[in-house]
DNA sequence: GTTAGGG
DNA sequence: CCCTAAC
């Protein structure tokens, strides 16, 4: 059997007071000088959304040794070492203080190796009294108690004069990179009893704009199920899962068994409405891609992951897993705000001001994930929804969102230009700074590419309930739908059934059957009251704009399947490759095989020390280079006799 | 539409 | 991975 449930995910409602910015033409009206457009408010919601989506995609890593990926609940004060180079952008990581009430206050550390290019620190939940905001208070108290109260913009800023909405996208960008996530809950756990006491105040916590169908207290249905241990990200991914589960969850209750949840999970979970995500993000460059490719890979798998997640897309392959990748789903499934606030007069940040001379904060207005959709059996576990809710939620925002910046309404294209040398400075033109949301989905290639059936067309937000449904049969049977709720651009691309190579059929043979049946539901859900209205995402999509395919790197069996088809048929052929080895690889073009051919044979050219990426066996290398020096020889061949035979013809 | 090659 | 000349 499967239950539908409806989540509401609870980002809701985080204001930050705007700080007024006075437009040159304003001439000191306060309407006007309060006034945005929708173009800047959407804008800077996407940004956001993006920076959820990193968040979300990459927040795992570690900073020091007790507090290993996401540390919900707790507050992260970051401050400026100023005694490092400005070049450097180091921070220090003050205690991270647990909210919740616990004793355990860890302590996160960053070592030296770790560099923090772009910190950003979510408002704390006291902010949520926002004068344009129509939802309740939250309970939480104040995190950030060191601050003085309406001034947590300082904490909520981001604080890094480097943020570059492009570069938040441009993952190669950082070394390292901390962000902080404040994530609200809706109303209630899934983990929260019925019996509990807390369920009364949390209901009357939290947001008064809880009509329809809000329970208040879930009611969730445990069951035991091993197959859905969480484990390391599982059990990151887990963890926000569990703050997306929201109001909407309502499960006959029964005993919660899973013992996979830990007391400290129990614990905290019912006792907030607002939480706040803490992700600790170390890498480096290289090991971006990694990453990235490796959860995506790992994504609506059934099968949890080591913490420190460092494998490579090809472990996934060995597993089996299906694998659904953030580009997949291209959406956004929250409403993020962010203001650009000139630096205040508060006297750490004049001391940036005198350093940094330009300094850019960008404070979140609000962040909203109004609705999720969530299907799932229910005998399943508890792990498994979150995991459930979990990768949903990081696909859509880890590969729906790509933010382009306007200055005066020029695009800025350069993502190497300074802010100050794009014309962002902070006072006086902050009006003349817009951002643009462009979904990270190729526009072109992917539309193409996605069969019919699992295509979304981008649905105006404004529409109700749009749904594209997606059965995930996840590798330990369970079946589950997904609906997610995105209310700018839910543009949905069902995971292709060509992850790998069909010459390796051991590698896709069982997720391509699974995935076959793949279907994702999108909800479009109405506009919160709060939530300033906005233009659609793809509304305003320019076709300059079009998006640049998302990288995606060539996984060992596909590089084998490569070079077998380069063997047989040379190197000028690539059509017939394409036919021959990736006829299912949808995403592969001829022009990718070409180009894969050329970097294999670089690759293989290279001293081993030099070889970045998914490291190809050096047995395949050591094939390239034959084939590549026969079919090279076999075209001077050809060359070299077309003339002599042209001369005897004309002989 | 394909191929080849530079960016 | 993009772009495009050349075919």
């Amino acid at each position: 059997m499967v239950l539908t449930k409806r989540l509401d995910c609870g980002f809701n409602g985080y204001h930050v007071p705007p700080v007024p910015r006075v437009p040159k033409s304003a001439k000191g009206k306060r309407s006007v000088r309060r006034k945005k457009t929708a173009e800047n408010r959407m804008s800077a919601i996407d940004m956001l959304a993006a920076v959820a989506g990193k968040l979300l995609l990459e927040g795992e890593g570690s900073l020091g040794s007790r507090t290993t990926g996401v540390c919900d609940a707790y507050n992260l004060n970051v401050k400026r070492d100023h005694t490092k180079p400005l070049k450097n952008e180091s921070f220090d990581m003050g205690s991270c203080t647990n909210t919740l009430g616990s004793n355990d206050t860890s302590q996160w550390e960053v070592g030296n190796d770790v560099k923090l290019l772009s910190t950003v620190v979510m408002p704390a939940p006291t902010i949520i009294k926002s004068d344009t905001s129509s939802r309740g208070v939250c309970t939480e108290r104040p995190s950030l108690s060191t601050k003085k109260s309406n001034s947590f913009i300082s904490e909520t800023a981001v604080y890094t004069k480097d943020l570059d909405p492009c570069g938040l996208e441009n993952r190669m960008d950082v070394d390292a990179r901390l962000l902080s996530l404040v994530v609200p809950l809706g109303t209630d756990s899934v983990l929260h009893s019925r019996s509990s006491p807390r369920c009364r105040e949390d209901k009357l916590a939290v947001d008064k704009d809880d009509d329809e169908n809000s329970s208040g207290c879930a009611q969730p249905s445990f069951t035991t199920n091993k197959a859905f241990k969480p484990r390391g990200l599982g059990e990151r991914r887990s963890r926000i899962s569990k703050q997306l589960a929201t109001k909407f969850w309502k499960v006959a209750p029964t005993m919660t068994k899973d013992r996979e949840l830990s007391k400290t999970d129990v614990e905290m979970k019912p006792n907030f409405y607002r939480r706040r995500i803490c992700y600790a993000h170390q890498r480096t460059q290289r090991s971006l891609f990694k990453r990235r490719k490796s959860f995506q890979r790992c994504s609506i798998s059934a099968s949890g992951r080591g913490g420190n997640n460092r494998v490579n897309g090809v472990s996934s392959n060995v597993n089996g897993m299906s694998s659904y990748e953030p580009e997949d789903f291209h959406g956004i499934i929250g409403l993020i705000c962010l203001d650009l606030i000139p630096f205040s007069s508060d006297s750490d940040t004049k001391r940036y001001q005198d350093e940094l001379l330009c300094a850019v904060k960008l404070s979140i207005k609000a962040f909203k994930v109004p609705e999720l959709f969530v299907e799932i059996p229910e005998n399943s576990t508890v792990a498994s929804l979150k995991r459930t809710v979990m990768d949903a939620v990081t696909a859509i925002l880890g590969g729906g969102l790509r933010i382009g910046v306007l200055v005066q309404g020029k695009k800025v294209r350069d993502d190497s230009k300074t802010l100050l040398q794009a014309g962002i400075s902070h006072g006086d033109r902050m009006d003349e700074l817009g951002f643009t949301l462009e979904p990270n989905s190729n526009q072109t290639s992917a539309r193409l590419d996605i069969p019919e059936e699992c295509y979304l067309p981008p649905c105006d937000f404004a529409e109700p309930l749009a749904r594209f449904p997606a059965t995930v049969l996840a590798s330990d049977g369970v079946n589950f739908d997904i609906c997610l709720g995105s209310p700018l651009a839910p543009i949905v691309n069902c995971p292709e059934s060509d992850r790998d190579s069909v010459h390796s059929p051991s590698d896709t043979m069982s997720l391509d059957k699974n995935i076959k049946n793949a279907r994702v539901l999108i909800a479009i859900p109405s506009m919160s009251v709060e939530t300033p209205p906005m233009t659609p995402v793809h509304k305003p999509r320019r076709p300059e704009l079009i998006q640049r395919r998302i990288r995606r790197p060539f996984s060992v069996s596909e590089v084998e399947a490569l070079v077998q088809a380069v063997e047989k048929l040379g190197t000028g052929r690539w059509r017939d490759v394409k036919i021959r080895a990736f006829d299912n690889a949808k995403h592969r073009t001829y022009v990718d095989l070409k180009d894969k051919w050329k970097t294999l044979v670089h690759t293989a050219r290279i001293a081993p020390q030099q070889r970045r990426g998914v490291p190809v066996p050096q047995e395949l290398l050591d094939r390239v280079l034959a084939a590549h020096a026969y079919w090279s020889q076999q075209q001077v061949k050809l060359q070299v006799k077309s003339p002599v035979a042209e001369g005897r013809l004309l002989l």
